[in-house]
DNA sequence: TTAAATGCATACCGATCGGTCTGTATTTAT
DNA sequence: ATAAATACAGACCGATCGGTATGCATTTAA
């Protein structure tokens, strides 16, 4: 029945490993770092604890990896769509849709906040996610500064003003965990819009 | 010896209480949500098990009443603040630093965050803390558009402006866990301020 | 074809979790 | 003074936690 019937090692792991990410991030979800129980997790992977352990060393290592690979998806995705775009068509109204909707709804927000949050009290997790984080950090900031500049009214850089838009996404989405209406989000969006437009402009080709 | 020996009931429970609400935030600023349990707090904070049982139904309950008690202590001190202040003396970027280092610095900044990460995934939680918070979320406000309103050539209203404020800050916040370097986020607050300075004036007496 | 290596499954472990039960001080009300 | 009510202490509980040890299945290399 399945098409599990040949597979060679490679195949085997990385599949029962990414079945084990998957369920690690839905189980963080769900129940947050504080919920997200190694059984609840295997349970939801579908994968036996001795599998795990011979992929894994420990719990941390599990969520760690699973981590990374949630923020590298996102950094390729955002590469992806930063080339795939042409080059002069990016609107700044777009570039702000495209971060929020991948990058601060739904299971990336909200796994996004749970790493954030671990780090500040596990000293482990921080040394394995802050250079990943910091990665992230940097592709979105690619994805602006390619294509925008300061105008000559503002003397604020280009990066002071980036900063201060990814911080008020990340406001808008602790926001968006009590108040849930995407309606309100994007109207906030384009005020966020209007006040960044006064300070920025397309590059020159 | 100690300054405990005729006591009432009243001011035993209220003691206790405090001793708990004290361990616990300090315990969730230590640990994390995660990590706080119940066994450290109770060492911490210096009371018997027993003793917490007889003031909490359960530790959501402890949880719960110890966000309560910072929270609201906050709200008070906003109040407080903004009262004692001469009404017209108030500066923007004095309301910047004031509601930065009380709210998003130190062990609220901690505690804050924990809490409304733990609410995303605990449903009882939340329906609790959930108007406290915005009881503080309006606090804020207060102190703010009291003294401020939008300039005529802004075409975004005061609460807005608020709202992107505040969202910043809590970007911010997120981004000192990382990150933690006073200087770089004071620098940050100026830059924030020359661009609301733009949009936003002080009221009329 | 066969031995080794890899991938996987289950049973089991001590530790710790939140919560409760029983009994004892201390304060309050009569 | 004394009984009731309140505040507290410590032992104890089942459940669940992360982690491990042992044995079997599958793939790979010889």
């Amino acid at each position: 029945m399945k098409a599990t019937h040949k597979r060679n090692q490679a195949e085997r792991s990385s599949q029962t490993q990414i079945k084990l990410f998957d369920a690690t991030l839905n189980c963080l979800q769900e129940f947050g770092y504080h919920g997200a129980s190694l059984s609840q997790i295997l349970k939801k992977a579908g994968v036996s604890r001795g599998a795990w352990s011979h992929h894994f060393e420990n719990k941390l290592d599990l969520i760690a990896a699973a981590a990374e690979y949630v923020l590298n998806s996102a950094i390729e995705t955002t590469r992806d769509w930063a080339l795939s775009s042409g080059t002069s068509e990016l609107s700044l109204s777009e570039i702000f849709d495209f971060i929020w909707e991948n990058f601060y709804t739904g299971r990336h927000r909200d796994v996004w906040l749970e790493f954030n949050v671990a780090c500040r009290t596990d000293e482990q997790l921080r040394e394995r996610l802050e250079p990943v984080l910091a990665h992230f950090h940097a592709s979105m900031a690619i994805a602006w500064q390619t294509y925008f500049t300061a105008k000559a009214c503002c003397d604020s850089n280009i990066q002071t003003i980036m900063i201060l838009t990814i911080n008020t996404f990340r406001g808008m989405a602790i926001q968006s965990i009590t108040q849930n209406d995407p309606h309100y989000f994007k109207q906030l969006r384009m005020e966020w819009f209007k006040i960044v437009s006064m300070l920025v402009e397309p590059k020159q080709a």
